[in-house]
RNA sequence: GGAGAAGUACUCAAGUGGCUGAAGAGGUGCCCCUGCUAAGGGUAUAGGUCGUUCACGCGGCGCGAGGGUUCAAAUCCCUCCUUCUCCGCCA
């Protein structure tokens, strides 16, 4: 959510700073809406001065004998009157923001233009793209012949997009889960949380995926607890949320959270895309890092985040680039935003395997999350950040693709011999 | 799921219709005394948010949340949420 006081006194620079983003949105009602409110607003609370004003002389005017039904009969008309304003006043406000909701977060000034992914500007890069001297398969089919990875069987007991992970395929990825989650905490100082699956509608809307992104999530309710939940897209959600609402201690940031947790995403609209291997599932793993900072630092940690997301896979030895996200690409809730995309040898391309962004105050906003560094201090908000460190199942992907052998089994990188009883390949 | 109890400011806590933005205590800031690691005295300080103002300020809202009754609600009524205790069920 944008600061609504810049949008009254900045209006026409926060709409020329959001006139390349690529999203649908409309700023000409703001204005409307907005003195709409203040307007009802300071009458409302004229007429409540004056009622507590009169409230207050009356015991007084008891006390001394005087008459006051005719008071009472004033005032009651007042009563009603406030009432009657006071619904008009909370259906503009509900209304202001459920607008407010729906504007995309500005832009940082650095963001590359460009209206597509075609012009996300690559940034450095690890590794060469793997060769081979054989013809490589793609991780579909290894996991297939090795027994492994099994889509026939997510599709059977869930439907397309649901897979099974078998034998040393369900190992491997547990065992990148937890080389993921050991090298942020023990080598990147994150604490690892672990948190609910289902989330309410209000983390939803805190960290952006709602109202705008609805009918991407999935929705969960049961007969007998008669709530709503959503089923979480990301850890983001339950762990950004974790602080909603609060004032936190200036001195305590930056406060670093690293998460697993499974991701369920309805993914509407990308039907047919990437419709084989681990890619684009309904539910993947994925270990999350999450920063909440000073605003002076929010640049200096996402370029930390990034460089602690990239390290994970240069343990695991895989090519990887960086690019930054140009602003037609940047997605609603980000002001800044790198991409981590690992090479795929079957893709022939590099493919997204982590986000890293800097919301700055866009969820704080929306989530109230403060701070402040001395007691008599005014709280503002924080800035959040998050990135994935990284996605799991295309970890699993790229590992197949890039350490395949020419007889089909698989080669295991070296920091996750350990999480696998020490085996040094997966073979049939 | 059943039965009970409770939710007041940074913390503990008083408060059953108006003079309570909220006693008291702790905490925190400053000063003094004492002199030594613990304590005594004085004094100041109460969050957050919205509107308005160049500003000082003024005003509205806030006692778990949302409704209602009333001229007036922390206080009465309804719904919900959370926590605790007991019982039931359950991985």
């Amino acid at each position: 959510m944008l600061d609504i006081k810049l949008l009254r006194s900045n209006f026409d620079e926060v709409e020329k700073a959001l006139a390349d983003r690529n999203e649908d949105f409309d700023l000409s009602k703001f204005k409307s809406l907005d003195e709409k409110r203040r307007a009802l607003l300071a009458e409302v609370e004229q007429l409540k001065a004056q009622q507590n004003k009169v409230s207050k002389q009356i015991p007084q005017m008891k006390k001394e004998g005087k008459d006051v039904a005719p008071i009472f009969e004033e005032m009651k008309a007042l009563s009603d009157q406030i009432k009657s304003l006071d619904t008009d006043v909370s259906t503009v406000d509900k209304e202001l923001n459920d607008y407010l909701l729906t504007i995309p977060n500005i832009p940082n000034p650095t963001v590359p233009k460009g209206t597509s992914d075609e012009d996300n500007v690559e940034i450095r890069k690890f590794g060469e793209q793997t060769s081979f001297d054989f013809e490589p398969k793609a991780h579909w089919d290894l996991g297939k012949d090795l027994g492994i990875i099994d889509a026939e069987m997510g599709a059977k007991v869930s439907g397309t997009r649901f897979t099974f992970y078998k034998g040393l395929g369900s190992r491997l990825e547990r065992a990148i889960v937890n080389f993921f989650l050991d090298t942020h905490t023990e080598k990147h100082g994150y604490v690892e949380v672990f948190p609910p699956f289902m989330v309410s509608r209000e983390c939803m809307t805190g960290t952006g995926q709602l109202p705008k992104f609805e009918e991407d999530a999935y929705k969960v309710y049961s007969d007998s607890d008669k709530k709503e939940y959503f089923l979480v897209p990301t850890a983001e959600v339950p762990v950004t949320n974790m602080y909603r609402e609060q004032i936190l201690n200036g001195a305590d940031l930056p406060i670093k959270h690293c998460a697993y947790t499974a991701c369920f995403r309805a993914e509407a609209g990308s039907a047919g895309k990437d419709t084989r291997g681990l890619i684009r599932q309904h539910q993947f793993n994925k270990v999350e890092l999450v920063k909440f900072t000073k605003p002076e630092d929010s640049y200096e940690e996402l370029e930390k985040l990034t460089h602690d997301a990239e390290e994970v896979l240069q343990l695991l030895g895989l090519p990887y680039r960086v690019v930054k996200i140009c602003i037609g690409d940047l997605g609603f809730t980000a002001a800044m935003k790198y991409d981590i995309e690992v090479w795929m040898p079957s893709y022939g391309r590099y493919v997204e395997i982590s986000s890293c962004s800097n919301f700055e105050s866009f969820q704080a906003r929306r989530a109230n999350i403060k701070y402040k560094d001395n007691a008599k201090d005014k709280a503002q908000f924080v800035h959040t950040l998050n990135g994935s460190g990284v996605a799991v199942g295309r970890t699993t992907a790229a590992i197949l693709e890039n350490y395949q052998q020419a007889d089909g089994s698989i080669r295991i990188p070296e920091v996750l011999q350990p999480y696998m009883g020490g085996l040094e390949y997966i073979s049939k």
